[in-house]
DNA sequence: TATTAAATAATAATTTTTATAATCTGCTTG
DNA sequence: CAAGCAGATTATAAAAATTATTATTTAATA
């Protein structure tokens, strides 16, 4: 359940040095219930109930820290601006070139590309992202659409 | 040579009715020629010598079109502005994350990724994108770095 | 509970990208 | 090879996203 995921965020985050304040919290919540993959202006509209007066530099401040905790990761497409994504378990993306639906997936093992990737460029490697483009099931019904 | 690229771009562009300006013929070159990854700003300013007056929103307009027709693809990080890349041969990218250096490398056959993403999400799968990130030799060296 | 370093809020500023409208030009047709 | 038109470019302006700044507040520690 959630409950667990928060607490440990939480436990990763004071062990890194981090203060607990009640936006941050209120910020992983949301991206862990909510299994989104929101954009910094969707999580600040999303709490601005809460938060009557927290600031859109808060969630971008706090964004950067998680990320930099790795508990979140930027994805970022052709369109204006970035979304993140609580990194739970490894999966990857398929987005919608029509409606720009983002749908989870699984797949084992791209660990080889990493491996390659070190030997042939010197780098050392720490992680690597992945996305498939293409059409979802209800845009290729809605043929009428640009 | 360059020469041949460029040709056949502008063949494809003209195939698909897309006019062949100065200002196009120019990008392409730049883009061909160097082999970067540059931003539309780096165009831009690469090219204002030749074209005093070419406008920033011509190369944001012209990127777009050679996107469109597939003669180009845009990468899009964390930071700041997308960068576009030629799309010659199928190769992926190694990010430094230290000092932003994009190395490329290839890598055979990820198309089985697609073709799985397909069966779990029923999509039509158009391409894939795939990045590694790490520390190049360079900043591995340099330790007193942030 | 007092202290202090870090976080927040409230702007402001920057930067990137897109929209608009007037002018110009590549390309096709006659 | 000249004329005409659809499409391209310029020059702004506007929008949108992100970062910087600074005064105020607050979480965590002793």
């Amino acid at each position: 359940m959630a409950n667990g995921r928060i607490r440990e965020a939480i436990n990763t985050l004071k062990a890194s040095g981090v203060r607990i304040t009640p936006q941050r919290h209120a910020i992983l919540e949301y991206l862990i219930v909510n299994m989104s993959h929101p954009t910094a202006d969707e999580i600040y509209k999303a709490l601005e109930s809460k938060f009557p007066n927290m600031s859109v530099a808060t969630v971008y401040n706090n964004l950067r820290v998680f990320k930099r905790a790795g508990l979140v990761k930027e994805l970022t497409y052709g369109d204006s601006s970035s979304r993140f994504d609580f990194a739970t378990t490894d999966h990857y993306h398929i987005i919608c070139e029509a409606c720009g639906k983002i749908v989870d997936f699984t797949y084992p093992g791209l660990d080889e590309v990493e491996t390659v990737a070190e030997h042939v460029t010197g780098f050392t490697v720490k992680n690597h992202r992945m996305e498939v483009y293409g059409t979802c099931p209800d845009c290729k019904n809605n043929t009428i659409k640009n």
